[in-house]
RNA sequence: GCUCCCAUCGUCUAGCCUGGUCUAGGACACCGCCUUUUCACGGCGGUAACAGGGGUUCGAAUCCCCUUGGGAGUACCA
């Protein structure tokens, strides 16, 4: 049988970076099977779900380089793959439960509802404890009031018994009955609930395992119940541990950046966030920590997930996005700054030896390619900064001694209509300065940085000053 | 109320299933030191954890129970 994994989102907001790990383990497990990766739109609450969400999803996906074989964008046979399309079928199933006398119609109007549901926490009782008032409603009555119009909803007769099953996260689960009530399963306005469509879904559309968050595992119940008066077979399923913000509670918004599309605006790579989010709650077997996770599609080891909820850390993300970053060709690195740059950036009018000589530079220095655009800015900064550390550079004895030699040095160069310093010449100066003159240390490399860069600190001098066109260091003196 | 899940350094985690090799390993962060000289990179080193209590056992981070703490759910949201 083929394996079959599914990635079921509402699109109610950007891809959140919690569903993208999903996504991705959804992903790396079925290839590792030679299964099949499938995506389906949960879009049943029609107040929340917008088609341009779903369309935003799919973007972050690309940019990812998370590549669903099935889906709305892709249909094969499975279809379709937006709920909203399928009601018919969900209704129908329905209904065939009402007949087989495993759901009823239920007429509870919303203030009857509320009512129940506040006596029964008067008494201390589960929510849902009066949920069942028109379960033994005689049929043909039931049917002449839904032929009259009155309004209903479908209920699940829940059975109330002891039910178990396998979690490949968590092992044997098991769950007893006054959880739940008898459930809705059809909304009044005749559109379907998620713990119903979900199970006639993964059923229907032949899903064999499901990766989804922890907070889904209380929905197992709900959805075990149905797979069995469906008599259906329920697709293995993985509760993965939740990703949670500083407070130890679910990752939500008011936690910062939460959403794929904001890394992808501040020009993270993919592959580092990837490689992040992949091993929150997972482990790499040779305890290796950066990585290509589509490598790990060669034998993927679903037995390595982590029960206990993981705090999403970014300044761990930012470390791994500045792995990725030192681990890209010459090539990719440019076109990865080339993309990520403003257009006034001073970077994009320089020559490409300029450019990639440039990055070879700074490629040390940045955690984010962003970051790019502020060292460069630097380089074409005239004047000096007025930090406390450049002016006690310049009081130094031997600085003077410094400036004047190096002025003297790019005049030269200048009138002899070189555009650039080469790191070589940097270099002799640094020696005629120290064998000539005897300063060493940092006098010299700080008094040089000052003097031709106007900072106190920063990259590798040489390269610095290599980069740094001829009449802005000039300007300095 | 009830149900379910979880519990190793500040954080992500290895180890737990198949008790001894764990005076608990790695990574982020932090702090030192070193590196033909500044900065950075790199290298080396340091601080830092088995929630608590009972068992079982010659021996427990590892198995069992309880307590505590945290989280999730108990919707005509997903």
């Amino acid at each position: 049988m083929t394996v079959r994994v599914r990635y079921a989102p509402s699109p109610t907001g950007h891809q959140h970076i919690g569903g993208a790990r999903t996504a991705l383990y959804d992903l790396i497990f079925a290839k590792s099977l030679g299964g099949e990766f499938v995506l389906r739109i949960e879009d049943t609450d029609q107040e929340r779900s917008k088609l341009e969400y779903e369309e935003s999803m799919l973007e972050d996906f690309k940019w990812l380089g998370l590549e669903f074989d099935e889906g709305p964008h892709k249909p094969k046979n499975h279809g379709p793959y937006r709920q909203s399309e399928r009601i018919d079928l969900y209704k129908e199933l329905a209904m065939q439960l009402v007949s087989e006398n495993k759901a009823y119609p239920c007429f509870l109007s919303s203030a009857e509802l509320e009512e129940l549901t506040a006596k029964a926490e008067g008494e201390k009782k589960a929510p849902h404890a009066y949920h069942d008032k028109y379960a033994s409603l005689d049929p043909a009555e039931a049917k002449a009031r839904m032929d009259k119009g009155d309004e209903y909803v479908i209920r699940f007769r829940n059975p109330q018994k002891e039910v178990k099953f396998t979690d490949m996260v968590r092992g044997e689960v098991k769950f007893f009955p006054d959880m739940v009530g008898d459930f809705v399963i059809l909304r009044a306005n005749g559109f379907p609930v998620y713990n119903f469509c979900c199970v006639v879904d993964d059923w229907k559309m032949e899903i064999t395992h499901a990766f989804r968050s922890e907070e889904h595992l209380n929905n197992s119940l709900r959805q075990i119940l149905l797979y069995e008066a469906f008599n259906a077979k329920m697709p293995t399923f993985a509760h993965l541990s939740m990703l949670v913000g500083e407070d130890r509670k679910k990752l939500s918004k008011r936690h910062g950046a939460t959403s794929v599309r904001q890394y992808k605006d501040q020009h993270y790579l993919p592959a580092a966030l990837l490689n992040y989010l992949c091993l929150l709650g997972w482990s790499h077997p040779k305890e290796q920590d950066i990585f290509n996770v589509f490598d790990l599609v060669e034998g993927f080891d679903a037995s390595r997930f982590n029960k206990s909820p993981a705090l999403y850390d970014i300044q761990k993300l930012n470390f791994f996005n500045e792995q990725h970053l030192r681990a890209l060709s010459e090539e990719d690195l440019l076109a990865h700054a080339l993309e990520a740059l403003p257009e006034e950036s001073k970077f994009r009018n320089q020559p490409l030896e300029w450019q990639n000589k440039c990055l070879s530079v700074f490629k040390e220095k940045m955690q984010l390619i962003t970051e790019l655009d502020e060292l460069t800015a630097v380089l074409f900064k005239e004047g000096a900064s007025d930090e406390e550390d450049y002016k006690e550079a310049m009081s130094w004895e031997t600085t003077p001694k410094i400036q004047e030699y190096i002025k003297a040095e790019l005049q030269k160069l200048s009138s002899a209509g070189t555009p650039f310093a080469t790191e070589e010449l940097v270099g002799e100066w640094m020696n005629y300065l120290k064998k000539e003159l005897g300063i060493k240390g940092k006098p010299l490399f700080m008094g040089a940085r000052a003097c031709l860069t106007g900072q106190a600190h920063g990259p590798d001098l040489k390269g610095i000053v290599a980069l740094t066109p001829l009449e802005i260091l000039l300007s300095r003196f």
